[in-house]
DNA sequence: GTCTATAGCCAGATAGAC
DNA sequence: GTCTATCTGGCTATAGAC
């Protein structure tokens, strides 16, 4: 029974850069903490990505690509505005549990750097939101949903969904709970968070 | 007419740490930065602040200062619910658009370091969920409001507000628009998310 | 209080043996 | 491909003159 990830020095290299530029950033990362994690030397990594950039580069992109299709689920997918909003809630907070640092990194790299998100618009996959305007727009003449901007609930049911997760140490400091009741909490919202949207648009 | 802050040698480096602190965060500063900003020399930065560290703290702590009263609005005003959320949400993003680094700043820095709030909390001007708490289940019972939890209802409060101003890069590039008609949006959502949430919680 | 000069350390990157 | 040893530059912090 082998490993799931190939375990070559390239991706051993990988892996243990995605988890400390995940959790440490650009700046508060080590190469010779990657080093160590992938338990190799600091000359590896520069055989196999040249420089830090590279490396960190590589780490962002392959971040950046596991989050798109997450987006798309709401943006490209054919069900009806109630269905997306509630397969997206459950799904996104589904996956982040699994993937805990990636949305904070990506946010925050972006804010570091912001003509990154220009790089990644060069692949294909790049979430789009026309559909999910068109579609919007169609439902709110339609009488399905009320009165509302697309952009403007698209920006709501991001917010709604992601924020908890980048915002959770400030969070658990507010509401005064521990870790396993933050856990419930964000259980919770995997149907409390489309509730409250629907709630918001339906008529 | 008098400047209106002090122009005295330790507060002009406070005010140049902040806008480097709060721009490229603990790791990303440099104290040469600081220094040029400040229009002074590195040495002055230690003899009035010792280290980065002790510089770097009291800038965060400055930062938590001004974000706390506005979290107070919300938690200990004796406004009903559908008002405080009407004045917070305006106040709120009035308040950002000002401070456009601050809360990505104090979120991100907690998340390196969460052991940090306990320090805030040492502050008695901390802000406090219980009053907001009571008054969520008050207005529930009472029948002003629908069935909601408070705690769910204050952290999607929180993150329509906030969640836009930590991911503007990655917003803009998924919506598709520039730095003008950003901010178009979000002076829309003064009133805007307001209106989504009291929708979703009026009878 | 304010400056210049520099100590001392640490990180990224490379050279070169195997 | 993989390692050890080392270079080089940049950064925090301090010493010491004024």
């Amino acid at each position: 029974m082998k490993n799931k990830k190939n375990d070559t020095t390239e991706s051993l290299i990988l892996e243990a850069a995605k988890s400390i530029f995940q959790t440490k950033g650009m700046d508060g990362a080590r190469m010779q903490e990657i080093a160590d994690k992938a338990g190799i030397n600091k000359a590896m990594l520069h055989y196999y990505y040249r420089n830090k950039q590279l490396l960190f580069e590589a780490v962002f992109k392959n971040a950046f690509s596991l989050l798109a299709p997450q987006l798309n689920t709401i943006l490209n997918d054919d069900s009806s505005i109630e269905e997306k909003i509630r397969n997206f809630s459950s799904n996104y907070i589904t996956f982040i549990t699994e993937h805990p640092y990636l949305p904070n990194f990506v946010i925050q790299e972006l804010n570091k750097n912001p003509a990154f998100i220009l790089k990644m618009k060069e692949n294909k996959a790049f979430p789009n939101i026309e559909k999910f305007k068109k579609q919007v727009d169609f439902e709110v003449q339609n009488g399905s949903i009320k009165q509302i901007d697309a952009t403007q609930l698209f920006i709501n049911i991001l917010s709604l969904n992601v924020f908890p997760f980048i915002a959770k140490p400030l969070i658990m400091g507010l509401i005064e709970v521990d870790d396993v009741a933050f856990k419930a909490i964000i259980e919770e919202r995997k149907t409390a968070v489309a509730n409250f949207i629907i709630n918001s648009i339906k008529l």
